[in-house]
DNA sequence: AACGTGGCCAACCGCTCCACC
DNA sequence: AGGTGGAGCGGTTGGCCACGT
């Protein structure tokens, strides 16, 4: 069973905080920091339990928090993050500057989930597969010289390409970190391009080859997305953690 | 105008993790 | 190595509010 209660709750104020005590916190945090949450409300004259308090500044008090709607890029974001991560919200809040995981968690029920539902991937998905268990190599690259037209690169429909994939040698994947604008690089994807066989999981992630020209899709998919115009190690670790397919992880 | 319903979101609860002893 | 306690996480709840009937 869990543990005991963190506090005596029946002498502890709960429910919606007041603007008084609002003023307490923020003044105390101010003042002294917020060392230890369990201690705080009695230092600082709250009959609130620790925990509460905390909840309260992370959530809503704190400076750092930025108030206001979601943007669309940040939606995007969430629903592709949400795709790598699961419902790791702390992991996902801590990609997006000034959100909390509270505020990502309930955005994420309220209108998120229902966004993927109604999206429907078009119907048909030309695809040339390329097992990823067949790619036993990884290598990250950050200052690799420019993409070659053998290469394949991985894209989202919000961002630049971050992921290369060298065709020309069947086990080895490349991960390059590129700043580009991705329509540059993509040529256009039309109906003829899909197929079937396209999982509703894959809806917000495309490949194509350099030249684009020839457009092959990787199972890798099945449970990645790969996003965010600037790339970070702690990023691809989770990215690498997730496709555990792979036999090597890049070094960190 | 009154009532019902559903959406939204702040806050709570139970649990795990992790540092410390 | 095992126990303890604080911090943090994710799921859930409850109350407010807007909207529809």
């Amino acid at each position: 069973m869990g543990r005991a209660p963190c506090c005596e709750k029946t002498s502890l104020k709960k429910g919606p905080w007041n603007h008084e005590e609002d003023q307490i916190l923020i003044s105390y945090i101010n003042k002294n920091g917020h060392g230890n949450w369990r201690a705080l409300p009695k230092q600082a004259g709250l009959l609130r339990c620790g925990k509460s308090c905390r909840l309260r500044w992370m959530n809503y008090l704190s400076p750092d928090i930025k108030r206001g709607n979601f943007t669309k890029e940040e939606e995007d974001n969430i629903i592709n993050l949400h795709e790598i991560l699961g419902n790791r919200w702390s992991a996902i809040a801590a990609k997006l500057p000034g959100r909390t995981d509270n505020e990502i968690k309930n955005i994420w029920h309220t209108h998120l989930k229902k966004r993927l539902k109604d999206y429907q991937p078009p119907q048909s998905f030309k695809r040339h597969s390329k097992k990823i268990n067949q790619i036993n190599n990884c290598v990250y690259a950050p200052n690799s010289p420019e993409i070659s037209s053998s290469e394949t690169s991985v894209m989202t429909t919000n961002s630049s390409s971050i992921a290369t994939f060298d065709t020309t040698i069947d086990d080895q994947i490349v991960i390059k970190q590129e700043e580009m604008d991705s329509s540059e690089y993509f040529a256009k994807i039309d109906e003829s391009f899909w197929t079937d066989e396209l999982s509703t999981e894959n809806n917000f992630n495309f490949v194509t080859t350099m030249d684009g020209e020839e457009f092959q899709s990787l199972d890798i998919f099945n449970s990645t997305t790969i996003m965010e115009d600037d790339i970070d190690m702690d990023f691809l670790f989770n990215f690498f953690i997730k496709t555990e397919e792979f036999s090597e992880l890049p070094e960190l």
